[in-house]
Formats: structure tokens, sequence, C-alpha cells
RNA sequence: GAGGUUGUAGCUCAGUAGGUUAGAGCGUCAGUUUGUGGCACUGAAGGCCGUGGGUUCGAGACCCAUCAGCCUCCCCA
């Protein structure tokens, strides 16, 4: 038998690491609960029809399927062999698979509303943080199996719902002491640059092309667009489209000038400046993050409909910390249309890669063992564990050593884990009712009777 | 899905052009030290060299396959 391993994409994770993820995580949920959102929990496995369809091509390849069971069971050997034929041909059949590992946490959010719509109170908020799975090859910044923290509103069109969720942003990372750019443009503008360039059929091309600016650079995204038959004055239009720069006013104003003759356009720089004008510095916010207007953010989500969000942190090499949009319609998907809804994303593992990358972990996430209590013997112990209890009580993390082993052997215990304090009490100790407490970093002790010991300050 | 790269002790890595019994540091354990740690010294344990084939008199080293990690593209958090 060969060492156990883990699946690829997938990783334990220790005490040390659990602290700070959980730092990072009531970090963001703290930012959730103050601005009104309410938690939710969904399965980890969604029906595989809830899934299918909602995140493009690309994201249906990468969607983990469960297999059904009781497919060997001689009575269904014919179904699943011809189900299997059905799969290998590229699509999928009920008859192997029905279930799937949820890929966001956005669609089961749909899911949940479009079953429990009823219910619900317009406008809802909700948070949810909970794991999500993709098939994907991983890589730096990437699993397959990594956290998502999202705040969605579903049933209001406010465009106060994009301003708050923007301050959420900003807030977190400043908390979290991250320096990052919120990008965001807006899926109408993107939707206007196409219509300009031969029809709204052509914007997954154009975005998906223009998407790829910072990485081929601008020739080849013309060269592309040119194979996808863009003529060349429409690609013109889409030169000057992502040559737009200057401070962000400045950059609206050429995109007015370039697309401002189409409603979408007007639409959605009216969103983007009414936005923006929530979060002058005049406006009671001190922000650390800075937002910056990026008309070539396009992203993939084929749901999004209005603004778009994206996430960058600065200074260190990684894929986007956060994500977000406006959609239209998402519970449409489930047979109950119209209700809009707007929602943001983070990325918690890349969060904590970034956060590492950049030593931001304040050291107060170390929560370990406060007083280490010394184990001298068999009556010594009862009076210790009896005295520790009592430190429990008030909360304060205890732990003793369960061997009555060498005094050497307990401290270098204590240095191990880097536990503060310990306390003695050995034979002498148990005769006068007193107990030693040492204090390993400065190195200094002092004897006090054991009834004073619960009122110790252990700092 | 395509490509690159790595895989030797618990960890980080050496291992020369294929050649005896596979090395170091750190860590672990024991001792010097049975009531005062961090240091030092001494000693010990710990490896089918990722896995499976192949070439060779001989493979940790070379070839093929496979698995896993890391990285790039696609896409994304």
């Amino acid at each position: 038998m060969s060492k156990p391993s883990l699946p690829s994409g997938t990783r334990d994770f220790g005490a040390e690491t659990v602290r700070k993820r959980n730092y990072i995580f009531s970090t963001i949920r703290q930012v959730f609960e103050t601005y009104g959102f309410q938690p939710l929990e969904t399965p980890a496995m969604e029906n595989l029809d809830t899934l299918m369809g909602k995140y493009g091509e690309e994201g249906d390849k990468l969607i983990f399927k469960i297999l059904n069971n009781g497919l060997n069971d001689p009575k269904n050997a014919d179904r699943s062999r011809a189900a299997f034929d059905q799969v290998m041909s590229g699509k999928n059949d009920k008859n192997l698979t029905e279930r799937a590992l949820r890929y966001d946490l956005t669609i089961p959010f749909a899911r949940y509303v479009a079953m429990n719509y009823g219910k619900l109170t317009l406008p809802f908020k909700r948070y949810q943080i909970q794991p999500v799975w993709r098939a994907d090859r991983p890589q730096k910044g990437r699993y397959r199996e990594f956290y998502q923290c999202d705040a969605d509103v579903v049933g209001s069109n406010s465009l106060l719902n994009e301003v708050e969720l923007t301050a959420i942003y900003a807030t977190v990372f400043q908390l979290l002491g991250i320096a990052v750019e919120i990008r965001l443009n807006n899926r109408k503008i993107l939707a206007a640059l196409a219509e300009h360039c031969g029809g709204v059929d052509k914007l997954v091309d154009i975005t998906t092309a223009i998407d790829k600016l910072d990485k081929i650079g601008l020739e080849k995204v013309n060269q592309e667009l040119a194979e996808r038959g863009v003529s060349e004055e429409q690609i013109n239009t889409i030169r000057k489209y992502l040559s737009v720069n200057g401070n962000n006013e400045e950059k609206l104003k050429q995109v007015q000038e370039l697309l401002g003759q189409y409603n979408e356009a007007k639409e959605g720089i009216r969103e983007l400046e009414f936005v923006l004008g929530y979060h002058q510095p005049d406006n009671g916010n001190s922000l650390s993050a800075s937002i910056i207007l990026d008309f070539t953010l396009a992203r993939g989500l084929n749901y999004y409909t209005g603004i778009i969000y994206e996430i960058k942190a600065k200074g260190v090499q990684m894929g986007s910390i956060g994500g977000g949009g406006r959609y239209d319609d998402l519970t449409g998907l489930f047979g109950v249309p119209n209700v809009p809804g707007v929602g943001i994303s983070f990325g918690v593992d890349r969060i904590y890669d970034v956060m590492e990358e950049l030593g931001l972990f304040p050291a107060g996430v170390h929560m370990g063992t406060q007083v280490l209590f010394f184990n001298l013997g068999e009556m010594e112990s009862r009076r210790a564990y009896t005295l520790m209890q009592e430190l429990r009580n008030k909360g304060i993390r205890c732990e003793i050593y369960p061997e009555s082993a060498k005094f050497d052997k307990q401290f270098k215990y204590a240095d191990k884990k880097s536990i503060p304090f310990i306390v003695i009490l050995g034979s002498k100790e148990l005769e006068e009712g007193n107990c030693v407490v040492k204090d390993l970093g400065r190195s200094i002790q002092e004897t006090i009777t054991q009834s004073a010991l619960s009122s110790f300050a252990f700092e």
C-alpha cells in the first residue's frame, strides 16, 4: 500500500492555516452582516440540469459530475451502456449522472430564490460562504475546491445596491489590509459596441477578444477580430474603444463620444456615473481601494447584463480575487421571470495567497494555547487539573501535559507550541498551596497561591 | 483540453560522465541533565530514490508509459 494522497487541486489545512482563513471569513461575514445581508447555505450537490448551461461552454466542461449509484445492477446494465454511449458523444445522460457539485454560489442561490419565491421578502439580501468545485487544471491561485463568499440582492433594480456592494468590496479589503483595484465596467456598453460592430451576436466574439487585450496585445486582438468577420471600420472603432484612457472622468467622456449615439451605451454610462458619484472622497468614504473604470473588462459569465466587477490585488501576480455583476433575469432560468439581481463574490483562497505573499496577516491570528500546566505526578496533576478548569471557565486556553515527563520535555513542548505561560505545580507547591507561574517569553516567574491563579493576568 | 517543468529521509535539498553498503542540514527520539526551556555536545531511528515497464554486466541517474506537484495557455475565484 503506497502512501495516501489527496485528489488533485484539493488541500488539507493545518491549524495555522485554518486560523488565518477564519480571520478572512469572519472579516467578510462581519461586513456582510453590517450591510444587512442574511446567511444562506445550500447543498454541496445540485441536480445537474440546475447547473448545466449557466456558465457558458467552458463552464459546463468544468462542472464536477457525480456518477449515479446502481449502474452495475444487471437490470440497469443496458441503460447504463446506452447512457455511456451518449456521454461519449458529448451529451449528458441522466441514466449515468444526474447530480453535480456546485460550481459557484450564484446559480444555487437563483435556484433557491425560484423555489422559495413566494416566501421571500423582496428585496432579498443573502450572503453565502461555502466551498465550490471546478474540474480545472490546478495552478497558481487555482484550486479544484475553493471557497467563495457571495453577497447578492434580488428583487431590486436600484443602483444603490451596486453602490453598497462596491462599498463592501472596499471595506473588506481595507480591513484585510490589501490594496486593490475595484474595476468596473458595464455590459450595456459592451453591447453597444457589439451593436456598432454589426450586431449583438458579435458580443461574445468581441468581448472574449478584448478580454485578451493585456495578454496578447492590441495587434493580435485586431487580427483575431478580423478572422471573425469584423470589418476594418468596425475594428477601427474597437481600436479607439480599447485605447480609451485617462482618469475615470476622461474615460467616460471618450466612451460617450465613441458610442453615445446608442441608448444602451448612454444607459451604461449613466449607471457607472451613479456608482462613482457615491464614492467621492467627500462622501464618508476613505477608501484605500481605488475604483477604476476598465472598459476592456469582459467577465465571461454569460448571465451578467449590467455593471460588472472585478477585483485585482495590487503588487502581486494573481488572477482576480473577486468578481460580480448585475443580472436581469437569473431566476427566469428556473421559471420565475422578472427578478433582477446583483451580486459580488470574494475568492478566499486567492485572498489568502495574496495575504501570505504580502505578509498581511496580523500577529494576533495565532490563537493557540495560552497556559501549559506541567504534569509532575498523579496527585499534582489532579490538583493542576482542577485549577486548569477554573481558568478554562474564564475563557483562558489551557492544556495540561498528559504524561508525567521530565521538565526538559515539558518545557520544550511549550516552546514548540509557542505557549507563553506555564504553571508548575509539584509536590512542594501542592503541600504549600502554591503554584509557580512562569512567563516563558520574558523568562520571569513568580510563586502565587493556588486561589490567586484564576485571577492571574496571562498577558 | 494543449504545453513546459519537477518527483531522493517527516521537511529543504546534494548525489559528479550510468559503477561497491544512498548523503547533508533541519526535525524526531534517547542521553549528558529525576524541579527550570531556548544553547551545546554524544548517539540512534528513519529511504523498494513517485509508480510500472524497458535499455545495460550494472539504473537514483538513460528511454517509454503512468501518477502527483508546480507553472503557462484556454478559462476563471
